[in-house]
DNA sequence: AATGAATGAGAATTCATTCAT
DNA sequence: CATGAATGAATTCTCATTCAT
């Protein structure tokens, strides 16, 4: 089925950005750009339908349907199910932390920098599809030690370890209070985890304002801000 | 694994004496204490096989065998398997709740209240089988709306109202310094979700002392305790 | 788990040796006794089939087909495609083993002896359903490790064994004057598998009185019979 | 293996000389050449996997792996996989047996012209990839009557016939004794068909020195020879 | 001519559900 | 009531064949 759609190909003329364009419009692409679409459509279908129906519950067929491709040509990127879940988890979970551990210039209080964080972790992962991936690792993790390692190895205890020496900054610098915080900087993400696990599940039954409460409980560790 | 006879015995005699000896836990068991028996054993079993599969992966053939009962026995007590699963966590959950409710009086402080009820919490179900039902919940919710909508009514809505009015009693007291934490009281608890996320998770690529970290955290919202 | 077996009890009513009888017939028969014919006629299909299309080119959907069962109940029976195939063998060679074995008492000439066991195979293989199994095996053998090995053991050696037995013998009594042909017994049933060769492959080119055949072959061995 | 890339070449030129120099076996390759080295090369590749799998089993992904070809390539030579098998027994017998149909001229003894005729086959045949061809046609020629009849008309009923002008021979010159023989040829070939089967199936469960196997046989026939 | 990515029909296997005993 | 053999729809994965480059 031609598909062909240019996306990569010259990236001078039309602006290369929207990936998801409707395609069919640029016969020129060449080959290996192709099989790049392709590959990222299939990733991108496979993250939806994972995301909805967990990996056991998934078909491959709705997969390929979704992203405009045969069921053979899952195949020629994946070698079965389980190693496309497995991928899929890393390919989606890499840029994400290559965004974050390119942090910006630690400046400023210790509160304005976890803020700061705080801010982009709502934007970019709560009530997202990338908070759905986490969900979707909470569920999935115990039957694929694979995904957990990775998670654990690459998110977890970079993230642990990021927030501990935030932690310890904060206690030198006088801003935090409670030493003991450093030992357990989960609790620091907690309510950011509970939230992201929250708005996956109900959401529909009693929105919650993430942002808020991130800051009630920045309040709570830093003490409450004199409103400027 | 019960695999009663009674089969062949003459129905009249009803008697679950003579021939099904092989269980002595019921003296005058009659056929209906039998159904109720076979019924625990089958959520028992079904509850210790989603656990460990997640709905999808897990064969009702598996939960027969574990329950040791007929495949087709199961169908006796359960519509299918979906109303199983739904049933099951109703089931589990009920009694869970009910204890949780009868709660003890609430003499002596606020914070020993709730070291009470977080000791509680730690014994019976962080790192244990009813923790675990905790992470079922969160993998499966989203394709179980039923299974979210109750567990939000019947645990999530009713455990916060109390953590709530819990705080509110902290505040009013002077317990409690930040008066904001009435409003999310989800902050109380995340700690404590997170360490059953975490025990199931992450134990065996690094531990997690959760009463010492469920303490830090009430030390952060009650002050630190003067070591008695 | 309950496996009775009234399957011998009363052998003495209703004959139970027409396995293939078109089944509905007699209400009667008991579970276990239908299992057997099931697998029976399971058996028997995957024989026809396999000999029809070689072992690959099999659709289980066909044997399932042909035998009168769903798909599934080959599962029940078997575990896979190849561990049928490898039963197989087995269940349709031995009991030709076993009635080989029980030859008859070595009276008269060795050429009688030698006669009889060609008139028997003549009939029993040469041209049957049996002939081609033999086909099949030289055709799936290399591919089966596990048939090629299995059918050295039961047929191929102990029929090299008693060949030789029987060239001694006939040597001994003076009935074969070429010694060293109790070295190569292969050459005594030679035209006795080639024919079966021939049956499979040739017979519609050009007929092969197999039986006249081997009748000139004893000739070459034990020299021409004076027409009694 | 032959990647060449005149592809891209200017297709004016056509002088396979430049570009594509890695080979260097044929001087002045022209297209047409590289075309039948390449059939040839995809010929080799398919008798193997044949022979190794089977024909349902064999991959043409494999075949054109191992002929060095892309898969689309093997289309350009064969119209399918089917037509494939078929041409290649013809591709793969023809020659030979072109070459046995140039008899040396019948001189010496009937005995010596068989025996240099079985040298030859021993040479051949029995335990080379020839032979093991002959097994892949027992097992492929019921699902492919075209193998089967070519096999029949070309080599059998050839090798049938010239073997009874042989044994004609024989027996006029007094060298061999049994008359019927003439009737069935066979069973002159069949220990040697017998080898080569073993060959396949069975060398290694017990090793058959078919050379001596076939001297004896010979001795059968035409009598002991006085050793020299 | 040659390539090999893409296709999708087809085959093996699994498992929830039924039902005769 | 209980059983578990039987069913067949559903699902994963393979591979012959096509076709744009």
């Amino acid at each position: 089925m031609p598909k062909k759609s240019t996306k990569l190909a010259k990236p001078s003329a039309e602006g290369g950005d929207h990936p998801s364009a409707t395609r069919g419009e640029m016969p020129a692409s060449n080959r290996a750009a192709r099989a790049l679409e392709r590959r990222a459509a299939i990733v991108e279908a496979a993250m939806e339908e994972f995301i909805a129906r967990g990996f056991a519950a998934t078909r491959l067929d709705d997969i390929a349907k979704r992203a405009g491709v045969a069921k053979g040509t899952i195949y020629l990127h994946f070698k079965d199910k389980e190693s496309m879940f497995e991928e899929l988890v890393r390919i989606v979970i890499v840029p994400v932390v290559a965004r974050l551990t390119a942090l910006p210039p630690p400046t400023g209080s210790v509160r304005d920098l976890i803020e700061a964080f705080a801010g982009n972790f709502l934007k970019e992962v709560i009530g997202t599809r990338r908070g759905d991936l986490v969900r979707l690792i909470v569920a999935e993790g115990p039957r694929f030690p694979a995904v957990a390692d990775f998670y654990y190895r690459e998110v977890v205890s970079r993230g642990i370890a990021a927030m501990r020496g935030l932690i310890e900054l904060g206690i030198a610098r006088g801003e935090i209070r409670q030493k003991d915080l450093a030992r357990y900087p989960q609790i620091l993400v907690a309510p950011a985890m509970i939230a992201v696990i929250w708005q996956s599940l109900f959401a529909r039954h009693a929105p919650l304002d993430a942002q808020d409460m991130l800051r009630v409980h920045l309040d709570l560790i830093f003490g409450e801000r004199r409103t400027t």
